[in-house]
DNA sequence: ATGAAAGCGCTAACAT
DNA sequence: ATGTTAGCGCTTTCAT
């Protein structure tokens, strides 16, 4: 191999040379509307595409005084809802022009070195998506004029920071009644992480509809959105004396790991031995090994409103109604 | 509330006014190893902290001419095992100082508007993870100097570009061996992309271990590596007149699926009913529900591997050995 | 419509 | 060890 370093790309000078015109003509005429004659441009053009040239974004950036690059922190991309929601939000971004740096990873607290590169890489706006860092990063980030959104969480610690979440309180209360309509009594709930909002709010929206019914507070347990963490609580309250008859759990990811431990551990019956409802409705609700009741939260809607927020630089709190969808995990016939 | 406009985030030369002291006095402050004072590094620390500046990546990497950016262009992140691969490459890159902005999304061919984008942004190197754009990227970006990678695949139309892969056909051989032994004989193959290496290799290794011991050329159907693909071949194959006893689809994620429409919609057990074998091994086929037998691709050596093409610029090909996990899908008894 | 020149925030070579 | 100067590749006045 001859060379390690790599030949470095052409510049805009370069083109100018070749075009025979001054280098701020070859600016003219990679910029949409630029006052500039048919014929320079087209000399450009032509110069340009012989030698490969691509404006630099990054010296662009630098005078404009934005980057077209969005930070993204995201905490469990196991969690197949964020994934699906990452995907419809890379493309929509990407349609406007805009692309994605990414930070992954439940270690990257705000004090964390990747996570304050994102900052030197001048990202004009900044996703926060399932991740437990917030206030400390957000305020920097207004600090520095870049607008912060949640997804699919709220943080009062940041009043600044724009969020986007589903509607939690109306969801847990809609599955509430739902359980109860089908009868079931000795209910629990399956908490995601204490410091959530979602998981806050999707559980008080469960017990009120409870009590609001006459019933109790339900058994608990919390599986801190994660797998290990479901399949612990699920045997933990299967093992209870008097177990519980349905489980609402906080997400679809940990309700799907608890049909599991109760069909292969506990022998019961998806619906009619225990009844399970998760919150998300991910695709993998649907398949037929699983038939999980769910509520869902519209991904599209959900990533809309992200984009809006994200380029408009709006610091608002946008919630997102979703739909009960009924399946074999909640129907005792 | 007083400021919708941002005010621009601290430069060099603000903290070198606040600190009494050059620019690039500055800069040296915040250079690993640059020939400064205690006492002057302390000074510039103290004013940089007070005004929250923080060195602007962008404007370094113009000089330097590398700005510490991958690009990734991920094809079809609903695969877990590519996302599973993204997310510990996310984290090896990020411990080495390097980010990845991302591209997501099939319809990404090298014309794209979006992956032309990553050009711009001067990424220092490349990663094409299950995607079928290729020779015409790769040689732009080699002719840029920029280094590319192709994960889980190999293009031979790209001769610059490196790969890291499985060990596919020994894979796929071993597998063959497995099925036999169990006793199946009416075996079949689900393909994924006809234009892909990955599946060809794990065609050919299974075709040809077949033929060794004696045996025809199994059935076939393609699954494009999607799951709404491989709910189709799996109907297709199950319903020949005479249908196959076991089925070895190109990857895990045909396979769960393909397990799914013979248990729900044939009555077939797993096993018994149908022998299945995936490949990847992903986190979900050793969940109870399914029990998937499938050959490893070990993720951490395989980003290892990747991470060391990207960083050193090296057009090798890399194939990192796994192993066969033998679970119920594929046990008679 | 076009070119010359200034400057975005930074690093590096060159003085001192 | 520190300051001065010259760019990196681009956009944007300001002339013409």
């Amino acid at each position: 191999m001859m060379s390690l370093r790599a030949r470095k790309p052409p510049s805009a000078h370069d083109v100018a040379r070749r075009a025979g015109v001054s280098q701020a003509a070859v600016s003219r005429a990679f910029t949409e509307g630029a006052s500039i004659s048919q014929a320079t441009r087209a000399k450009v053009v032509r110069a340009a595409s012989v030698l490969g040239y691509r404006p630099n974004l990054l010296a662009r950036s630098l005078i404009k005084g934005h980057s077209g690059i969005i930070g993204v922190v995201m905490g469990d991309p196991r969690n197949p809802f964020y994934l699906a929601a990452f995907e419809a939000l890379s493309e929509r971004l990407a349609a406007a022009g805009r692309h994605i740096l990414i930070f992954t990873g439940e270690g990257n607290a705000a004090g964390d070195v990747p996570v304050q590169d994102l900052l030197k890489y001048r990202v004009d706006a900044l996703l926060l998506m399932s991740t437990s860092l917030s206030s400390p990063l957000a305020r920097q980030c207004h600090a520095e004029g870049i607008s912060v959104v949640f997804f699919n969480r709220r943080a009062s610690s940041a009043p600044d920071a724009g969020s986007v979440t589903g509607a939690n309180r109306a969801g847990a209360q809609m599955i509430a009644t739902h359980l109860l309509t089908q009868g079931y009594r000795r209910l629990a709930f399956m908490a995601g992480s204490a410091d959530s909002s979602t998981s806050r709010e999707r559980e008080t929206g469960f017990t009120d509809q409870l009590a609001a019914a006459g019933l109790g507070r339900p058994m608990r347990a919390a599986g801190h959105f994660q797998r290990a963490g479901a399949i612990a609580a699920t045997r933990e309250l299967l093992s209870l004396p008097a177990p519980p008859d349905a489980i609402f759990c906080a997400n679809d990811h940990m309700a799907l790991a608890a049909m599991e431990i109760a069909r292969f551990e506990f022998g019961l019956a998806a619906g009619r031995g225990l009844g399970i409802v998760g919150f998300d409705d991910i695709e993998q609700a649907s398949w037929p090994s699983f038939g999980l009741t769910s509520y869902s939260q519209p991904i599209a809607g959900m990533v809309d409103a992200v984009t809006g927020l994200l380029l408009g630089g709006t610091n608002a709190h946008a919630v997102i109604p979703g739909n009960l969808i009924v399946r074999g995990s909640t129907r005792r016939v």
